[in-house]
DNA sequence: GTCTATAGAGTGATAGAC
DNA sequence: GTCTATCACTCTATAGAC
């Protein structure tokens, strides 16, 4: 792994643990064993190397997601497949957490690709709640905007409740509450 | 209001503003009009007065909540009414962004208020699904605690895809998710 | 491409005068 | 109870040698 690939690693590491605000070039330069002027060759400074770490960290997340929401089964399955898949529930999301960041949401490129993930994801949840609104499988009123974004929230909240109680308990708890609100019982 | 009263207010707003993580007290002092060995004379140091900070904002958040949860109607205006209350979408939940700042998850007398304010409203609102249970109306096999999770993650979660986005639309959508899947329509 | 040296500003806190 | 002075340290970045 090169000098640049350890630095970006690094950051997303370090943006997922502590943010934007909570990381520093220093700390970024000792977890990847790279001097300062090592990082300021390859990037013009902080918000350059997190707009890389960002870009990557939403690219693999966009990835993980689609492995399950583009798997087999009925819409219910792999919306259930997407909630249920494993995930470092206390470590929060890479990227929602982002959005709690005063520096990050303040600039339009740093922001850019957290709204991108989260827009493409509520996108592609509408898209499988339409197929099995198709498939009779939903109540014919559901509306699949809404229910996209209402499952992107309950994610984003269940990590919220669960580093709140220090437990992932929470989060699995709002999951199946979704769940089961969205079950075809018919 | 006094110099400590001054202190709070502006380390109550700075933390909403910018986290834990990103609040100094040279910035607290400077917003509240008072100098360093003042701050430092009514408080112990930075950790100390973001508990006082946080303490009454979780006061705050808890009589807001109960305004809305306490009114009159059924269960489900009830659960309205505190879904759709009047907030401040781009600011962010006061309490819940705290959870994504690490000194705050660490420290357990900082995250202790943060967790008992969620944990009070989950267990509010389970209390009052329960009611809509016992009146008929929700269906039978709707679990409460689940549901209540669920309820206090969409807000959470919508203040994310509102922050994502810049604006409070997809807040709103989110609720608007909730309550479709929930209203009674028998 | 990587290193060390340096810089000005900010951080969180203490000391002691008033 | 409030102020200024001072502290050791960190922050983000630049300069220039190798």
């Amino acid at each position: 792994m090169s000098t640049q690939d350890r630095l970006i690693e690094s950051t997303r590491e370090l943006l997922w643990e502590r943010g934007y605000v909570g990381t520093s070039p220093k700390a970024i330069q000792e977890r990847a064993g790279a001097g300062q002027g090592s990082m300021y060759h390859h990037f013009k400074g902080k918000p350059d190397l997190a707009l890389a770490a960002i870009t990557r960290t939403a690219e693999e997340l966009r990835g993980a997601a689609e492995r399950a929401l583009g798997g087999a089964g009925s819409a219910y399955e792999r919306i259930a497949a997407y909630l249920t898949r494993e995930r470092d529930v206390l470590r929060g999301c890479p990227v929602g957490r982002l959005t709690m960041d005063p520096d990050v949401v303040a600039d339009d490129r740093l922001r850019a690709p957290v709204d991108e993930t989260l827009g493409w994801l509520r996108g592609r949840l509408a898209q499988i709640v339409q197929e099995g609104l198709d498939q009779g499988e939903f109540p014919p009123g559901l509306d699949p905007d809404e229910t996209a974004a209402l499952l992107v929230a309950t994610v984003q909240g269940g990590y919220v409740l669960a580093r709140s109680s220090g437990s992932p308990e929470a989060f699995d708890t709002a999951v199946r509450g979704a769940l089961a609100l969205l079950r075809p019982h018919a």
